[in-house]
DNA sequence: GGTGAATAGTTTAACAGTTTAACTATTATT
DNA sequence: AATAATAGTTAAACTGTTAAACTATTCACC
């Protein structure tokens, strides 16, 4: 590729990137169900996705230390969202689940971004949208690449 | 499109995303000069690229309350990065500009950011990379619009 | 020209998220 | 049995955030 090119590429990639994470977050909260954070909101949806779910799997997935992890968990767990439950084999770990009331929160907020994301990919013909999302998911497969390189797996 | 299609789509959509912003603001993260952090990383380089910056201007951009940019302000002007100066004309507006330290400081770390998002850019073919640019940019004016059509503009 | 509304920015209090370091409890290694 | 490693928590210090109240200035318009 010509330099200049990349170059260009690279501005339009930082700014663009910025700009749609901003709008895409501002969003997401707007359709977020009671007081629940932007990242409450994720860790909630994480383990209702993940089969057995633990603090150090959850802190490796949002790239941030075990201990921020356990204050989202403690404030979500005292709202009665997540329920605790410790490993009879190894008594070190604890599996993190949804309550009752934390799969219907979900559930809500799930379907609302669901709507909004549909919103707009619809907009797109289905064979852009497509490629755009293989591409981004190219781009996913990188950068944990480069991550596992960094740490020197 | 299909119904299910699009279910996929959205699914698939809402994964990577959040992937990719994970694991991009991490290596950026790892690139950033001394002890900036990520938003102020941003709101420098933003003050860097902008002609007249303002409070309100970063407010926007950001999408937080000014009271938040001001906090980041402060901080950033305490280390000597960032200067303000009173619009003569309208005595309540301050243009927040950077420091020579803080000149060096963005134009080193955009450097080593640079860097990292030619390493993965370099990785796509020029098609690819140039058609995801371009729909992401499309998606960037979708939520744009959508953002306008709820404040009701 | 003076009064009230609008605008730009700040302050304060309260809270969420983060890191680092030290800690507890448990399991693995040797 | 002793030591190291692992899972998670706690505590202190900090950054970023909102909401509400505030200051200072400018605008609108009668």
């Amino acid at each position: 590729m010509d330099k200049k090119v990349i170059q260009e590429l690279i501005d339009r990639y930082v700014s663009v990137s910025f700009e749609v994470n901003k709008k895409a977050e501002a969003l997401i909260k707007s359709q977020i169900e009671e007081d629940l954070t932007i990242d409450q909101h994720y860790i909630i949806g994480y383990i209702q996705k993940s089969e057995e779910c633990t603090s150090s799997e959850l802190a490796e997935a949002f790239e941030v230390n075990k201990s921020a992890i356990t204050a989202i968990i403690n404030r979500l767990a005292d709202r009665g969202l997540i329920e605790r439950t410790r490993d009879e084999n190894d008594r070190r770990v604890v599996y993190l689940t949804l309550s009752e009331k934390g799969k219907e929160l979900i559930q809500k907020t799930q379907e609302k971004v669901h709507l909004l994301v549909e919103s707009f990919i619809t907009q797109f013909d289905e064979a852009e949208i497509t490629n755009f999302i293989n591409t981004f998911e190219k781009l996913a497969l990188i950068l944990t690449n480069m991550k596992k390189e960094e740490v020197g797996e």
